[in-house]
DNA sequence: AACGCGGGGTC
DNA sequence: GACCCAGCGTT
């Protein structure tokens, strides 16, 4: 008997009784574990819960969200990340209301057609949501798999994930799909732990996990290596006039797309210079910054001056505190500088 | 198939 | 400092 074929038993015996108390568990509705999962798609639980809290409460429906004016959108999903999440998912509002009559659609193939809805994400929704035998196959299962059959292939390869996925199909629960995915996820997120330190004296299948048997946790799963991060110095201008701090929009394709930052350029640019005829050494340097992203790396220094509010250049704003934190959507990125900022605007 | 796309927890 | 997370869309 194969290792997969043994598993569903006690992995939904342990889900019984180790499932997390989770607020979109509560009432698996379709547009509440569908927003959950979008929420959760590269991010931590943890890191979810309050923004889910917030989000459901200020679109409880899909047309609520299909209505939200973009930059209300943006400032509920600031400091979550991957913002294309946010427009895809009112993108697909608006699908569901114009293409789907406002109804979620029940099928696999309805599901996975909705912007921002892969594999993955259809898998889930189909299953938790409307009990539809599929699996959900994101980087917990493939890590639980890949242990639990010793299988060295690169978790990381498209053909990888396409093998698990018929193979998890051959032996998924039809009565409790949903189930049976979320103990999946559940038994990676907290048992079966990445980086080589798995808690397998909890785990319900290491009496026939292959690694655990051949004592090889540690050798899987296998990725392949990413490559490393690019490093980008900035120069970040915090400039306060009598109106507030200056604000731009940044691009709507690419890194950060649509949100709101302090101007900054690369270190050799020279966009600033002209603007509010300040010369070279009305700058004065106040603090440093550092933010990792996945692929770059920003390593900020910042200047501030101070200037008439007249003159503003064509898409900038002048942002008071209070408008600051309710009205502008400012990434993490800048979050070096907030109370630099807070401070300087305090005082107005 | 490779790459761009956030932010933070954990070891 | 490295890893990696309830991945998807674009090229």
């Amino acid at each position: 008997m194969q290792p997969l074929e043994q598993l569903p038993i006690p992995l939904l015996l342990w889900y019984r009784e180790h499932a997390r108390v989770l607020p979109w568990r509560q009432d698996p509705t379709p547009y509440r574990v569908w927003v959950s999962e979008i929420m959760l798609q590269q991010t931590r639980v943890a890191a979810v819960l309050d923004y889910y809290r917030r989000f459901l409460q200020a679109a409880p429906t899909v047309q609520d969200l299909a209505a939200l004016p973009e930059d209300a959108l943006m400032k509920l999903w600031q400091g979550l990340g991957y913002y294309s999440r946010a427009r895809n998912l009112q993108k697909a509002a608006r699908q569901i209301v114009d293409d789907w009559g406002g109804v979620f659609p029940n099928t696999y193939e309805g599901i996975r057609s909705l912007a921002g809805v892969g594999d993955y994400t259809a898998g889930a929704i189909a299953s938790i949501a409307f009990g539809i035998p599929v699996p959900a196959v994101d980087g917990n299962v493939l890590r639980v798999v890949t242990r639990l059959t010793a299988d060295p292939s690169d978790i990381l390869a498209a053909a990888t994930k396409k093998r698990i996925t018929a193979a998890l199909q051959q032996v998924i629960p039809t009565a409790q799909p949903g189930q049976f995915n979320q103990a999946m996820m559940e038994l990676g997120a907290t048992v079966c732990l990445p980086n080589g330190a798995p808690l397998c004296e909890k785990c319900p299948a290491a009496d026939f996990c292959q690694a655990f048997q051949q004592g090889r946790t540690g050798e899987f799963p296998v990725k392949a290596p990413k490559k490393p991060r690019r490093i980008e110095k900035r120069r970040v201008y915090l400039i306060f006039s009598d109106q507030g701090v200056a604000l731009r929009r940044r691009p709507a394709r690419g890194l950060l797309a649509g949100l709101w930052e302090y101007p900054n350029e690369l270190e050799g640019e020279d966009s600033m210079s002209g603007l509010f005829g300040l010369t070279p050494d009305a700058w004065k340097k106040v603090t440093t910054g550092k933010h990792i992203f996945s692929h770059i790396e920003w390593h900020m220094t910042a200047y501030t001056a101070q200037v008439e509010p007249d003159a503003l250049p064509e898409g900038w704003v002048w942002a008071d505190r209070g408008a600051l934190e309710r009205d502008y959507a400012v990434p993490n990125a800048f979050s070096a500088f907030s109370d630099a900022v807070a401070q300087r605007l305090g005082y107005f």
